[in-house]
DNA sequence: AATCTCATGTAATGGGTTACATGATTTT
DNA sequence: AAAATCATGTAACCCATTACATGAGATT
């Protein structure tokens, strides 16, 4: 037996807890500001909003007549969806479990040419080189909206988040080069 | 059409390029070295192994009779397992999802009270605590091997990236402790 | 007219864990 | 004799992505 633990549900509810939301907007707010530390998909965003509304954490709202253009379906959420975000929120969160493939490789490495690692870590470095600069843009324009009253705290954190683990991939993968070249240096030299 | 992602081929031919192995024993492996930045069940290695029998990128030796105790299987890599290893190690690695509950939570912190955010911070810290420990406990046991002659140089490049990775998300859980109790002491002198 | 974006949705497929089933050997 | 560990394996299930289908409204 195994209880659910699908996690789309309490995405969504988090985001409706904000502020009514069609699927559509949930998907692309989820792919600007979570997509660093979170994804979902349609297939996975759409069954789950007709789920919450059966089980009546969240009503829809497919207004055609009163002015809403094209056939999207707005959803907001109910007391009983608060409550169940809320009791969410006091679970443990899961223990992540990281899945790096360029760990994988570097951890092989001895089966092929130093020259092929060291070029798999200047890809990472450039990729989370610039991550580590798409997260300090968040760090600004937070602090933008707070200098104009809005609160983002939490949101900043996440954007923090990023800083510091982008930053230490980053700098992980510099010292990895270093030490590889290094290995290499010695091995010529015998 | 979508290519064959399954990494568990490469993580057991990576594996077995070092030596024979049993389903069992590469369980246990991956459990003990690899657990920090990968993981694999049976349920995946055993028909994997089946599988490359097929692809004859490895032979299987049940040799019941020739000492081998119980009906455990060795697996053997083979020249064309080599081959393939090698070919995906010059792959570009697939970028990373990363998928933190914490954060989500973090995120949503605003629907819950500053404690129990600060409650899972805690837990979070020392866990990764704990983490940067093991990994430094991972560095010193490589270093030692590496005093007898032993080159573990790639093996401890992920143990390094572990204490970089760790470190990070201590520090940051750290820091927003903080600032998560600094808002709650602004909010409560208004 | 064509194309792009908005918008909803499903079916197929893949990837992976969990639970279960089975049995040998070793240890207590 | 019982329990723990070694050892292999499969079926059910869950989670998630991808590809596809459909169509409205806006833009070029």
């Amino acid at each position: 037996m195994k209880e659910n633990t699908g996690k789309s549900k309490y995405v969504i509810l988090g985001m409706l807890a904000r502020m009514p939301l069609t699927g559509y907007t949930i998907k692309k707010w989820i792919e600007n500001e979570y997509s660093h530390f979170w994804q979902e998909s349609y297939g996975q965003i759409y069954p789950s909003l007709k789920k919450l509304v059966a089980e009546g954490l969240a009503v829809s709202s497919d207004n055609t007549e009163t002015g809403n253009r094209r056939g999207q379906i707005l959803y907001s959420i109910t007391d009983a969806g608060r409550k169940e975000l809320s009791d969410w929120l006091r679970e443990e969160p899961e223990i992540e479990k990281l899945r790096y493939e360029i760990l994988l490789k570097v951890s092989f490495g001895g089966n092929t040419e130093p020259e092929v690692l060291l070029g798999h870590l200047d890809d990472f470095i450039k990729r989370n080189e610039k991550l580590v600069k798409d997260m300090n843009g968040y760090m600004e324009h937070f602090d933008a909206l707070k200098v104009q009253g809005t609160d983002c705290t939490y949101s900043q954190l996440t954007a923090l988040c990023g800083v510091y683990i982008y930053s230490a991939m980053r700098d992980w993968a510099v010292l990895a080069k270093e030490i590889i070249s290094e290995k290499e240096v010695v091995r010529n030299s015998e």
